[in-house]
DNA sequence: TACTCCAGTGAAAGCGCTGTCAGTTCTTGA
DNA sequence: TCAAGAACTGACAGCGCTTTCACTGGAGTA
């Protein structure tokens, strides 16, 4: 079938003991002798069998990405980033979604089980009991994305939120007058939507800006159904002189155009922000003051540490959190930073 | 280490053949030792080593994707259709791109050879002697993706553009009055740029309409030098009252801008299409009336088409083609069909 | 001269699995 | 009662590789 060491051992009048040798370049083989084997590989087009390899060397050089949805910007930058400095170290990239409404066990496991991979990098939008016990069956070195897993013991990527929430909410109380901000965020369990939420009542509160009871709203990312709540809402809102900050882009598009459909116009009638600086930032009107989240370099520093942690299995856990920038544009009513479209 | 058949068969009493007949499913094993054996399975909860097996079916059980650039929509919904169906049909899916100017070689073989994967499908959007002589080294089941290559032997998935094409413009003559369209493409060498191009002629030329010298151009499917060329052109195609063919959405919305900008706007003094039907088609204002390209169909189409051929790799060569859908909007000037946001 | 050492090499033992082949029972029919 | 299957099961030979261990011959040492 395929050319085998063998092969090459016996063009080379080696033993395939010696190919091997040259092949990982352990001990040392005679000059002569190393490249009478190394034409001979070339000559045969051989390169090593990686399931044989892999038997041997229990390692695979794959590295697995467990998304928990492979729609959107955001993941596909994710997976853009991982791929590149896979690839930049030598590993392969085996990707998987996990499909919204299942727990994700078995695909986590289809992925991560059977030793195929040597390192898993998850992002789980929604911890609970049952990804936690996946998580916990991982023996492999493993990287959590975007959140933190207690008990599981691995290591992580974030994107320092809070920072952004902060800036971006201080830009509009402080550059914009803003007395009144109005959050339109994810799902209640989802984690981004938790942590932004939380520096968003932080910030609220340490300004002494009310929050109403209504104020904070739970949707689900999409831009149908922000256009929705903004189609009741924008008037309202309008009326109070509120700021509307949503968890994202998509979101914050929406609003934009229910306000419009409303006859109200952004900023002046209504500013929104969004978070996260997609494309969809730029391409509403006005454009959006966001806060842009380092999507692919999020991939690759959870590739980074896996790496590191699948060629030096002790190294301690490792956090590390990702910094966001402030982008302002015309939609919050204050430009002062204008970027680039 | 991890547990291995030996201690299944051990635990079950039985021979490490057994173990293997159980998983298998192949030669019919006693009920109660068949039993004893599954349970022997779970309480150990092993799983085989997929080395050792495929080791010995020389079978891993992993498509390769290869994919020009892992930017954008296009890609990003590529990935995911194949991603699906790869899963459903109990495949693991290996991701790669190949770096814009790199010539591919190198990337290709890190997936496609040394055995790791079943098959490769492979998206080419520039078939160069570089790339053609890659894939002819290619042994495994191959699928590109959106092209052919003569002389290797492969499945092909393929979009319908002509089709779409022909709609489209038809559409713009027929029900829009254009008597003059001005075609923005991509590169002259990309594969769609080809193909849509040469649709274009061919309609124009059936409907009798003139198409001047300088009104082909070729950019690179990028919105911001859309909007460049269209700094400069929109008043000159106003004038002209020509309808702008965008060979992308990205594109289009680049161009819209532009019209805005110079103080024109769409589709009143400029109508303009494009093409694909991606995020950005619905975000610009007008909403774009474009051509929809099934692009996570051809994601799954491409794994359904790699499957059947590494489970029966005599079966003769499949194009297969998929059907675009014309979408319109509102931004050629004559709704007639409006779909949702 | 006899000894140790060492660089360089080969033989062979697995890694965990599948698949062939050869048993070993247990039926069955004559 | 016995041959001939049928129904199961186990032993074992690899798959292609890495790695240990043993061996060779020549250099260095006493």
């Amino acid at each position: 079938m395929s050319v085998s060491i063998q092969d090459v051992a016996d063009r080379a009048n080696v033993s395939i003991s010696t190919v091997s040798r040259v092949l990982n370049r352990r001990n040392i083989v005679n000059e002569e002798t190393r490249k009478r084997v190394e034409s001979a590989i070339s000559d045969l087009g051989y390169s090593p069998n990686v399931f044989a390899r892999g038997l041997m060397l229990r390692k695979s050089h794959i590295l697995g990405l467990v998304l928990p949805d492979l729609h959107g910007e955001f993941y596909s930058e994710v997976i853009r980033g991982a791929n590149l400095r896979a690839r930049e170290l030598g590993y392969n990239l085996m990707i998987s979604s996990v499909v919204a409404k299942d727990d994700g066990s078995e695909l986590m496991a289809a992925v991560g089980d059977h030793g195929l991979v040597d390192g898993l990098a998850v992002m789980i939008s929604e911890v609970n009991a049952r990804t936690r016990a996946t998580l916990e069956k991982i023996k492999i070195p493993l990287v959590v994305l975007d959140g933190d897993v207690e008990g599981v013991k691995h290591d992580s990527v974030v994107i320092d939120q809070r920072t952004g929430v902060v800036a971006l909410l201080r830009h509009l109380i402080e550059d914009c007058q803003a007395r009144r901000i109005v959050f339109v965020g994810g799902l209640e369990t989802n984690i981004d939507t938790i942590e932004r939420l939380e520096a968003y009542r932080e910030v609220t509160a340490e300004a002494g800006l009310e929050v109403a009871a209504g104020d904070v709203y739970h949707l689900d990312y999409e831009y149908d159904t922000a256009f929705e709540l903004g189609v009741k809402k924008v008037r309202e809102w309008a009326r109070r002189r509120a700021f509307v900050f949503a968890a994202n882009d998509e979101m914050a598009a929406g609003i934009i155009d229910a306000a419009l459909a409303a006859g109200l116009s952004t900023p002046d009638d209504l500013p929104v922000v969004g978070f996260d600086d997609t494309r969809v930032a730029t391409m509403t009107r006005p454009r959006l003051t966001t806060v842009r989240v380092p999507m692919s370099s999020m991939g690759a520093a959870a590739i980074d540490l896996l790496c590191q942690r699948v060629e030096n299995p002790k190294r301690p856990a490792v956090k590390l959190s990702l910094e966001t920038e402030l982008v302002v544009r015309e939609s919050c009513g204050a430009a002062a930073v204008v970027t680039k479209n």
